[in-house]
DNA sequence: CCCAAATTCATGCTAAAGTATGAACGGGGA
DNA sequence: TCCCCGTTCATACTTTAGCATGAATTTGGG
């Protein structure tokens, strides 16, 4: 920036120079003399700064990480369709409810007059009647949806 | 055990618990000039010992601890039934079945009478009979109890 | 072998379901 | 305003369901 600047300033430079590096060495000194007062002291202490980031650092490397374990519930919709139906047999037993009757009660909730029951059975309608009444009997119900309603609660018709 | 032993085997006993008071001395008394010979090398070495264990101390408490977070996917099965029922709103509008039509066809569904469903709606026996006609007519079934299994299978009822 | 239960069938009757037809009323859209 | 649709109701009739009762036949187990 300014050329002639460094030769017309030369001796105070090399005064300004000389005295900081004086001081410079003056403090070194006062330094080193503090060092070997305190040798002991200074000794012990880098000891203990070292061992505590070695410690620090052997904590960080060691220490296994916490692993913590998240569950979570990924709800995932199933079929238990698949044609999944029990026959209950307890509910058939308690009501003393017979293989016919348990036909007819099928047939029944299919949708079928007691007719066509009497026709898919090779019965007379009056045999079909029979085992109405007397399912609606042992169900305790006075209509035929009534019976498939409470045959579907019970698990004893699909 | 042996009641006796103490008792009977008094002298040796007394011998080498003797023995081994002495040589626990001399042993101890090693240890001593040990110390003393080393002691500088020892207060470093404590000084380090110490340190470290305040820098693993340091580092497992102030850091944050290191959480590997592990997501475990659990299969939750879930059943579509707690009243899982949505009505089919397109069967409904294909067959084009009014409010009042699905009201009796609920009911009906229920096992009530053609009576007992005029009472529950507050409308005469009549006027259920033309409906339930009308439900026969679009659903194209001939009995209550096909136009209930019909419902069902439709998703139109419960 | 015998008995109880299951299955079958019939007859007569009542109640309920289902069919057919007509009509009245009200709300909402063309 | 008029008309369509949903809703309501009625009457008359046929069919089916359901009840009561009795009885014949079969069947499985003690």
């Amino acid at each position: 920036m300014v050329p002639g600047f460094l030769s017309k300033n030369k001796h105070i430079i090399l005064y300004g120079v000389s005295l900081a590096v004086l001081l410079f060495l003056l403090k070194w000194l006062e330094l080193r003399l503090v060092i070997i007062d305190h040798a002991f002291e200074l000794y012990v202490g880098a000891i203990a700064v070292l061992f505590t980031l070695l410690g620090i650092w052997l904590a960080l490397r060691l220490s296994r990480p916490k692993v913590r374990t998240i569950v979570v519930e990924k709800e995932v919709l199933v079929q238990p369709q698949g044609n999944g139906f029990e026959l209950n047999e307890k509910e058939l037993a308690r009501l003393a409810i017979s293989n016919r009757e348990l036909e007819v009660l099928q047939l029944m909730a299919e949708g079928l007059s007691n007719q066509e029951i009497a026709a898919r059975l090779f019965v007379s309608l009056s045999t079909i009647k029979t085992h109405t009444s007397r399912l609606f009997e042992k169900m305790d119900v006075k209509r035929r949806t009534q019976a498939v309603e409470m045959g579907k609660r019970l698990h004893i018709i699909p």
